[in-house]
DNA sequence: GATGAATGAGGATTCATTCAT
DNA sequence: AATGAATGAATCCTCATTCAT
């Protein structure tokens, strides 16, 4: 239950490849979008199986509870970020690296829209329901950061003590970006998720790395 | 926590120098706390009034309904903020000036914790309630942050497309870092609100300024 | 909340002796009713209120939950009938005692035909609910009958190993007889809780016990 | 526990002697153990599955609906029992006769331990499922009992209309033993279904029975 | 100003049952 | 014979709100 696998292997029914999402995974749709936008107190189970087109007792055949299916939908979000931010960690050219994953980050952040939000919204709200998640992501996040800005010391000319809270600042900055998105971009009139936005966002991202980490970095672009 | 010192020191009803903060008061402290953990939809009134020691029946005598009590704290908490910034815009240096709104607003997310969180969790959740703030708030920050700017065009090497994105970096970068600090703070074993940690931040938003805004200062280096 | 006490202390508005019962009494007594006949759980909260007049969400401003509910009945209703046992603990004669307190036991039952059905209900389902009245109910009952029959060592020639059982017997007498009136009265056409029925009921515990207790009591009697 | 034995012998179809029992007589069993736990209402079909090792689906394809199930369960457990009384119908030695459905009926008992939970639900319910059962078993039980009495009049010295109440209270002393014999073992600490206490609990209903029903009796045995 | 009691609306979850596979 | 998925009808309980006192 939860982990449905698309079973559908007698003969060769369907178009092999793209399949119809089952109803497992159309519910993590809809209650992604909705824990999000609204977080988990404000978001009712009636309002994500409408979403699907089902009953909210059909959703407990997927399900076991509000909090299980929250926990799903936050390991199936943030997982492939972690496992980007992970590959970064042996690279060699910490530099090199870090516009790379800026541009990563970024364009996944920007696919999937509702990410940002779920991530902010658990924090703000005590990030307990984190649990397994924040020993994986938070945590290796700085240690994986500090470590690379440690291998070249002074790295930009800021000191050891700095480095958290360059790390997070970036941390707000990318994840606030996508997660206040929505509500400021109706505030400015803008679409701060359409491709132009998200490729200025980047080349911002890319163009303020250079004034923070170094002139010399800016110079061999 | 709640250390929102009661002005309305005007008068002289009641002995006159320090007095007991109101029931109205206690309300909004403790409605601040718990809207700024757990958001509109995650707070309830019961628990509200179960903080102040006084039944929901009573919190009634002085708020209309939970929406205004809501409507309230943002108002007394964000209503200083904007002031400060209001203050800015006439302002005659930028640099110089930018430099001291960042000292203040820093200093005042610091005095009122669950300001930060406040926002975020409202500006998550589509910023309906701000209602009558939103007009005087972001965007008029936005406005003023851009007037201020554009009165030094190419102001350190951006261009002007590439403002509001700064701007909103640095709305991240602030209200973020306060809005996580407890969850963050707790992940990292520190507390990010502890003096040292609110005057690092200072500097460090100091010495980012000088990497973003500061010809001068970029030269310096 | 649950220990509502009826204040209406100021002046004399109504007779003072017999006051109109309380909703928390109220609704104790629908409960002690319906969970009599039909069990914890089969027995609705909704069931409960109807009867009481007055809607689920009120109930929940007398007892927080439907267990709380359930263990004030049992405390109320075991209450009285533990302290009857206790009385005979100390008493002098055993054998008059025991006559003594199958009259009152089988009055006090008749007078409140809930009581046995909800102790029978209780104890089949595991007696887990009995909480501390375990402690101060069947222990005692079992060690008090154990006692007094001990001071008459060879009582009515049982052996020491048999009292226990006896015990138990009259246990399942008495309580068995009103838990299961009202459906094997049903079942015989005679009302089981008609005053001459319980009289008669009384009179042949007295009968049993002469044949169970000893030739000698039964004749000087 | 289920030591019901699958009589379905009469057929070959598969390995003669000893065949696995069927998933209808699995059902049954897990049923009869759960009702009597925790009556009617209290039981979950899903439980029942869980405990048999299918999925409520399944288990329709063997029983039409709970309370089919529930009649079931009935009819398999009680059956037995009044073809036990039935036999005694006609004894000619009433008292013989008496003693051995005694012993008979407690080997029943202990044999299946949830028999006796199951028709005190049930009977405490209201016995409406007992629908076509009670007309073969309450009644003649008391009718053949009375009837069995009447043929020696002034039996042990006890009026005709003493006679229900002595029915009746052999019935709780019978079923209420083994029906609250899991909770009140455990309250004492004993296993009350132990061939030891089984058998000493047989050996005391004789023991009761001679007290009750004549000294004669008594003395010839 | 404070409160106990009441309530309609909703919110998560369970349950017995069905049906196509 | 078994099951995954679906569902209408409960079920327990919470919530914001009102009102008489």
């Amino acid at each position: 239950m939860g982990d449905v696998v698309n079973e559908r292997s007698f003969a060769m029914a369907s178009p092999p490849a793209v399949h119809t999402p089952g109803t497992a995974d159309r519910i993590l749709d809809a209650a992604a979008e909705l824990f999000a936008e609204r977080g988990f107190a404000g978001t009712a189970i009636r309002d994500i199986s409408a979403r699907v087109g089902i009953t909210p007792a059909s959703l407990y055949n997927h399900f076991d509870s509000k909090t299980a299916l929250y926990e799903a939908v936050l390991e199936r979000g943030l997982g492939p970020i972690i496992e980007l931010l992970d590959e970064m960690a042996g690279d060699d050219e910490p530099v090199t690296s870090g516009y790379r994953i800026l541009t990563e980050v970024v364009a996944h952040l920007a696919a999937a829209p509702s990410l940002a939000g779920l991530l902010q919204h658990e924090i703000l709200s005590g990030g307990e329901h984190l649990g397994p998640l924040v020993a994986r992501w938070i945590r290796p996040l700085y240690e994986q950061g500090l470590a690379a800005m440690k291998r070249s010391p002074d790295i930009g000319g800021w000191q050891a003590e700095e480095l958290p809270l360059l790390l997070m600042a970036y941390h707000h900055i990318l994840f606030g970006h996508f997660a206040l998105a929505p509500a400021m971009g109706g505030a400015l009139g803008e679409d701060l998720l359409s491709p132009q936005a998200v490729e200025r966002q980047t080349r911002f991202l890319h163009k303020l790395t250079d004034r923070l980490l170094g002139s010399d970095v800016r110079r061999s672009r």
